[in-house]
DNA sequence: CGGTTTTGACCAGCGC
DNA sequence: GCGCTGGTCAAAACCG
């Protein structure tokens, strides 16, 4: 029996936790963490050098410069001030006439420090608040620009539906592909509580690529077995709850929906001692094969966070490298995901809709690779890539090469990718979650390599024809992509930890009275042996349970 | 007791 | 047609 196959048995893997506290009325934690934490040991060369980035945007090296900066600042205030109003306490003690007993000069010593910390806390505040402003005002340019193209889209895109109809010779396919694509967006909007855009008609940017329609009709009716036996699963487990998620399509499209999306999978290698990686979901499950050409065992997981929840995960060791494990996901969530499972299931959704909707660019029935290498990891050529001739269509994340996040070039446009999160002020309190701020804060670090990648793709658009939604959901994918991307990025538990912390920092300072959902969640990092980064994480609630056995964790994916 | 894991059986598609 | 393979089912065992 393999570990993958018993997820709860192996020892759990050296762990440094971050706890998240997004209350601020404690600063000590969020600074203890940023200042334990050793990631960012150049940055504060940098600093040290007086060398402080004050861009505009809002980015994680923003934002990390920005904590890392308050923190050091604070730590050398807290060093001089101290000294400067004991003296002074002093004085006033003397003053009085009152005796220099110890406790009293003590206590006049704790009420300095305290007031150090305040003037502290005010300027920490004053630096966080204008961090805020500035993603405010990034977010409102956004939201501008948006409506801007929503106009501009509305008055002159004839459709095209016919036309796209007559060019495929009739294949009705390809539109189901591009519906399919918006539902599964739809969708995914439920699962992570993100606050929706879709349904504001005309969404369009031309900076992303068209489909090889040619391809995904191909895959569609080569997986007839595929798609008989998904008729099976969906008719016995998911149609008689009634909850999927119809949007702006019949159940029909629906069905074909979750069809067409179950088929798409999200593959991410990850390196973990861990049995499984934690992804803020439950899992139960429900078979295990001996795979070909792997002696490890692979387990079949599904969703139980809602009753028929179509999703389902297998777990298989890498056959070469033991310590890689590999999680496909399958399928769209089709419940209301905590923040801790967010940002996997916002990766796998994405990264599966951008598969089946705008990352298709070879004839040949194979996606270019190179497409999420440059979308996603400008930093590693190889971390992503897409396979159409596996079974079935599988984006894979390889996370086991992990690039250093903050090496991300720093964008030099203003234009962020309107992102569905509003602004953290505007987060409804269950949505207050660091996490769900990732892909704000990497938007615009991944905006260029992006835009690069739509651009290209854009020369497909203009000879496809692309319909009215087909343009909607390729532009959706873009922002899917950089939601993959981030969500990907976010896998790096260092990397996440570190963020989160500053996050949680900015978080509890700005909505300390509102933040309370945090799942109790503790980001956990850990490296194994080799010193490689790894995705494993531990939950606080239900660390390393055996318990019931629900594989329920927060994850480090999600960091919240 | 309820939920999960285990594990052999079953089913369907594919290739020869 | 047969065997292989991937995927799922479901009864029994297990666990807290």
């Amino acid at each position: 029996m393999d570990d993958a196959s018993t997820p709860n048995r192996s020892p759990p893997p050296p762990t440094i936790q971050f706890p998240v506290n997004l209350n601020c009325s404690n600063d000590e934690i969020p600074r203890r963490v940023i200042g334990e934490m050793d990631f960012f040991a150049e940055k504060n060369h940098k600093l040290v050098d007086g060398h402080v980035d004050d861009s505009d945007h809002a980015n994680a090296t923003d934002i990390n410069d920005s904590i890392d900066r308050t923190a050091l600042e604070l730590n050398d205030n807290t060093g001089l001030n101290l000294l400067t109003t004991n003296t002074s306490s002093d004085q006033s003690s003397v003053d009085d006439g009152i005796s220099s007993n110890m406790e009293d000069k003590r206590a006049k010593n704790e009420l300095a420090v305290l007031q150090v910390e305040l003037e502290r806390m005010n300027t920490e505040n004053q630096q966080l608040r204008e961090m805020l402003s500035e993603v405010t005002s990034n977010y409102n340019t956004v939201q501008k620009h948006l409506v801007t193209l929503m106009q501009q889209q509305q008055d002159g895109k004839p459709e095209k539906n016919d036309e796209q109809k007559k060019s495929n010779g009739g294949l009705i396919v390809p539109r189901q592909f591009m519906d399919l694509g918006l539902a599964a967006a739809a969708a995914a909007e439920v699962d992570t509580d993100e606050p929706s855009l879709s349904s504001t008609e005309g969404r369009s940017h031309d900076w992303s690529g068209s489909p090889n329609v040619e391809v995904a009709s191909k895959e569609f009716r080569s997986r007839k077995r595929g798609s008989s036996e998904e008729g099976r699963r969906i008719g016995r487990e998911d149609t008689p709850d009634g909850n999927k998620v119809p949007r702006f399509n019949s159940s029909k499209t629906v069905d074909q929906t979750e069809a067409t999306m179950r088929k798409a999978r999200v593959s991410v290698r990850a390196r973990s001692e861990a049995p499984m990686i934690t992804d803020g979901c439950q899992w139960r499950k429900y078979g295990q094969k001996m795979a070909k050409g792997n002696p490890c065992p692979r387990a079949y997981y599904r969703c139980t966070m809602a009753a028929g929840c179509p999703v389902r995960k297998q777990v298989q060791r890498c056959a070469e490298d033991r310590t890689i494990l590999i999680t496909t996901y399958e399928g769209n969530h089709n419940h209301p995901l905590p923040p801790a499972a967010m940002a996997m299931a916002s990766t796998t959704s994405s990264a599966a809709r951008m598969l089946l909707s705008g990352s298709m660019s070879s004839a040949d029935g194979l996606m270019s690779s190179n497409f999420l290498t440059r979308t996603l990891l400008p930093c590693s050529s190889s971390m992503a890539t897409i396979s159409a001739s596996a079974p079935f269509p599988t984006v894979t994340l390889d996370l086991t090469q992990t690039p250093n996040p903050l090496q991300f070039p720093r964008p030099e446009g203003q234009f962020q990718v309107p992102f569905p999160n509003p602004p953290p002020h505007n987060l409804p309190n269950s949505q207050l979650s660091p996490l769900p701020l990732l892909p704000q804060i990497f938007g615009q670090a991944l905006y260029n390599q992006s835009k690069f990648s739509g651009l290209q793709m854009s020369h497909d658009i203009e000879q496809s024809q692309m319909s009215h939604q087909h343009q909607q959901g390729q532009q959706k994918s873009l922002a899917d992509t950089v939601n993959a991307a981030t969500a990907a990025i976010a896998a790096n538990p260092n990397f996440t930890a570190a963020l989160a912390a500053a996050i949680t920092s900015i978080i509890g300072s700005s909505h300390s009275n509102n933040v309370t959902n945090n799942n109790g969640a503790n980001l956990t990092s850990a490296t194994n042996s080799n010193g490689n980064v790894t995705t494993t994480t531990t939950t606080t609630s239900n660390s390393n349970s055996n318990g019931n056995n629900k594989i329920s964790n927060s994850s480090n994916f999600a960091a919240n």
